[in-house]
DNA sequence: AGCCGATCGAACCGACCGGTACTATCCAAG
DNA sequence: CTTGGATAGTACCGGTCGGTTCGATCGGCT
């Protein structure tokens, strides 16, 4: 059947539809751990469509990843200004959010990180580092409206508690890793925090959907 | 030529041969990057003798990563152990080493988080929950000796910092990420740490060489 | 009504994969 | 001196890889 009988000739649902399936199975097979032909029969589309719109393996592999690091970066960023100014309580927030993240089922690390762990190639760990970026200016900027001294260097210490938090949780202990990191986050915020921070009012956060599985593939029309 | 014509036959030797060039190859190019005749060629060896030795390449893979998880670890608790009785100087020898470790031509991070990236089978995923078990005995000992309220919770969270940077030393910040790290272990040691710890002297420490590239192959007789 | 583009399904391609078999050669031990 | 084990080198195996092509078929637009 060359189109579903009752499908939509949609492209950019096509490409949505694509990325997102693709996102699923190389996280949980790894990049390498599933090929071209397994990748489009658990999407369920021909070879021909995901060429088209991805043109290599490794073009979808890119999109995948770039998407994967907008939605998360987006979503912790959300979760941390839906918790208000005080920036202990975004802090609070974002490992929250990293706790029910390490909990989800099939939890395997930060697939960035993981796709940087695999392919050496310059694309794909480009993608990591400005993902890193993305984490360190939230942190920095928590930081720096908690009045640390040095805003910069306690944002990098936030992202080691981070990343350190996603690898063992994903190695070791799922459960308990956000919370004791976020406890040893917040000592480190207050030893480097003499002065009380001048707390601003801020705009209405917006909801962001979590960026682990959450549901099945959508039937298109 | 079948033997090398002035070599000395000697398995063992050979073995580690493999065994210490194949641990490069593979942290240099991923476990799936490179092939078995790559491998052979690399190490040069025939592809008889590396089955013969290791039976399969995921034997000679999982080979790689213990021996690799066991040098690792003792040069850390070495380097730690080297330090004194003092926990503080203990945990600043850890970074030292970490920081001289990241600093090193060609790092790319853990190898072991690396191929539990990558490979998903349980084998290797045993190895590195074992090398993280390591990192934490170590780092547990060193908060007890601190004299720790709750020397298993700061010895996890000393983990995530050497595991955060590790992490951000491969994909972010290679120089500066070490000293970070240090600095917040110790606010992070020195916050739960109401009582001066008990000192007592310790064995002498037996000098452990760097597990990452420091030399080329030694030739055989 | 009729065309165009999106899509499927399948065949096909050369390259490479992990792994085996065999021979020729050299060292070491009896 | 002979024999056996360790090794290099090479050819080979079936399978899978990423990627291309083609015909059939259906929806959307004019």
């Amino acid at each position: 059947m060359p189109v579903a009988k009752g499908s939509t000739i949609d492209p950019a649902r096509t490409r949505a539809a694509i990325l997102s399936a693709a996102t699923d199975l190389l996280y949980e097979r790894g990049l390498d751990g599933i090929g071209v032909a397994g990748l489009c029969a658990g999407i369920g589309i021909s070879k021909e469509t995901l060429y088209r719109h991805f043109g290599t393996k490794e073009g979808l592999v890119e999109a995948v990843l770039r998407e994967r690091s907008d939605r998360v970066a987006r979503w912790l960023a959300g979760r941390a200004q839906a918790a208000g100014d005080d920036p202990r309580a975004q802090l609070t927030a974002v490992f929250d959010a990293l706790r029910h993240w390490y909990a989800a089922p099939g939890f395997r690390g930060c697939a960035l990180l993981n796709a940087a762990a695999q392919h050496h190639a310059d694309p794909v760990r480009a993608i990591t580092a400005r993902h890193l970026d993305r984490y360190l200016e939230l942190l920095t900027g928590i930081a720096e409206r908690a009045g640390a001294d040095d805003p910069g260097l306690v944002g990098r210490q936030l992202l080691m508690l981070v990343e350190g938090a996603t690898v063992v949780a994903a190695h070791h202990d799922s459960a308990a890793a956000a919370d004791h990191a976020l406890q040893a986050a917040l000592t480190l915020l207050s030893t480097t925090t003499p002065r009380t921070p001048s707390v601003a009012p801020s705009p209405r956060p917006t909801p962001e959907s979590p960026p682990f599985r959450v549901g099945t593939v959508k039937p298109r029309t």
